[in-house]
DNA sequence: TTTTGGGG
């Protein structure tokens, strides 16, 4: 554009921007921090950043930048990304510098990757016509990269006070957490979309939320028996084999129309503030208003620390066991082969092939029927005859079992001849005439189910073996099913 | 035009 006169910016080193509060100021900074974009109260959304660069390394400078539309505000895809700021309102909050960009008042802004060799042409930036880049712009992204290379930019990511891992995270505060976006579905009327995430720790067994009952007189089997997850097979079998996977409902940060810009999977983020319930027995992670998802970078500290924890755990056999059951390990119930390697059920659930045996680590959640009484029905050739002209012979053990252990939940049956060697000396009988029977029974599931003479349920943990098979050899996959086998419950 | 949020 030789005959038109260009506008020459000026640029401000950030110890210098930082003095001039009351005033706008154009900078280049190196990208240290980056929330995604959310709702705000107002008409705008909000993203936010620390940018750092040589004058003024940390704790870096905080922007804040309003705009009504998340395509006019930086969208940043890695830490250390360089951006580029034109008009933006200089302030002090608390003491501390900060900065606010608004196209409302003639803000713009460009990001360029953050690679020494990289090229010079930004990825995002908020001018229609594209931005321009001159030679002292390369000049000044060039040296902001090399100075980045040799500063790595981690020391602010990963830390707070707040910072928790998925191992220990209860209903009783806020909490951040660094993790890695595994799934993130639509799902509902309501479109309300759920992240699952995961940082390689297993949840504690969570307690039974006082406003968690359910309505009926069954007291709690119903909302322990509930499978997990709302993940299709298919993709948990992308899933890592270990650690939990949590739930985390997106929908408390949205603010009419909008929600917050999610994460795809794939991606670590630092989730700030966020909180926790429990829902049918399971662990969920909620975000409010005040949440934040920050983007991290693979190369970060934290991200590596929880990738270096898990091969050391899946490469373990002691480490694979669930983190909460006790060390050594012991159960109430038996199994044949104790050299065979603990599967999670995540494992379990998504094994290639349908018909295999596995050894496991779980707690017994609920029956299915509750009442020991019903354990036992009339064999296929007896039920025309009425129950009370049935031999005992004629009856066998028919129950589902609601297994869990960090990775999943898994419906398992106790069937004829592996529930009889199960329940150990209670041969399948018509339970309702065989009050001995039934008592012991009782006992043995009341042990198996944690129940308590007051105080919540809490089930040991016990190890025992699953075979897999299916009901249709054209459909096996689809029809596959679990039993117990190989377990004994003595005593 | 000047909010919103501003780490808790």
């Amino acid at each position: 554009m030789p005959n038109r006169e260009r506008r020459k910016y000026s640029y401000t080193p950030l110890a210098e921007a930082v003095m001039r509060v009351g005033q706008k100021v154009n900078f280049y900074g190196v990208v240290a921090e980056y929330e995604q974009p959310k709702p705000t109260r107002g008409r705008d959304l909000l993203c936010t950043m620390t940018v750092i660069d040589m004058s003024y390394n940390s704790p870096g400078l905080r922007v804040l930048f309003f705009a009504p539309e998340v395509d006019m505000m930086p969208r940043v895809r890695d830490l250390g990304d360089v951006i580029r700021f034109h008009r933006i309102q200089m302030k002090s909050h608390l003491g501390a510098p900060q900065a606010t960009g608004n196209p409302n008042m003639g803000s713009s802004f460009a990001v360029l990757r953050g690679c020494e060799g990289g090229d010079y042409v930004p990825y995002h930036d908020s001018s229609r016509s594209g931005c321009t880049v001159e030679a002292s712009d390369r000049n000044i992204v060039g040296l902001l990269r090399t100075w980045a290379s040799s500063h790595p930019i981690d020391t602010l990511a990963g830390t707070s006070k707040y910072m928790k891992q998925i191992k220990d995270v209860n209903v009783d505060s806020y909490f951040d957490v660094c993790c890695k976006i595994l799934f993130v579905s639509e799902q509902g009327a309501e479109n309300n979309a759920v992240m699952y995430v995961w940082d390689g720790t297993d949840a504690s067994p969570a307690c039974l939320d006082p406003s968690d009952q359910s309505e009926s007189g069954d007291p709690g089997q119903e909302l322990w028996s509930a499978k997990q997850l709302a993940v299709p097979v298919d993709v948990m079998r992308g899933f890592p084999a270990l650690g939990t996977v949590l739930p985390l409902d997106p929908s408390g940060m949205a603010d009419d129309d909008f929600g917050p810009q999610l994460p795809v999977a794939g991606d670590w983020v630092k989730l700030r503030n966020i909180g926790c319930r429990v829902r049918k027995g399971l662990y969920e992670g909620v975000l409010h208003h005040g949440s934040k998802i920050g983007i991290l970078s693979p190369s970060a500290q934290a991200v590596q620390n929880c990738e270096r924890a898990y091969e050391e755990r899946l490469a373990s056999d002691a480490l694979r066991l669930p983190q909460w059951c006790p060390q050594p390990p012991q159960s109430i119930l038996v199994t044949g082969y104790d050299h065979v390697k603990v599967s999670a059920l995540r494992e379990v659930l998504t094994y290639p092939e349908v018909t295999y045996k596995f050894r496991c680590m779980v707690r017994v959640m609920a029956t299915w029927p509750s009442d020991v009484l019903d354990f036992c029905v009339p064999k296929d050739d007896g039920a025309a005859q009425p129950r009370d002209h049935l031999e005992q012979g004629d009856f066998v053990f028919a129950v589902r079992l609601t297994l869990e252990d960090p990775t999943a939940r898994l419906h398992v049956f106790l069937y004829g001849e592996d529930a009889v060697e199960f329940f150990v000396g209670c041969p399948a009988a018509n339970l309702r005439h065989q009050g001995h029977t039934v008592g012991v029974l009782k006992r043995k599931v009341d042990r198996l189910l944690g129940v308590t003479e007051h105080g919540p349920r809490n089930p040991p943990w016990v190890t025992c073996c699953l075979k897999s098979y299916y009901l249709d050899k054209d459909h096996p996959r689809e029809t596959r099913r679990y039993r117990v086998f190989g377990t004994r419950f003595p005593g």
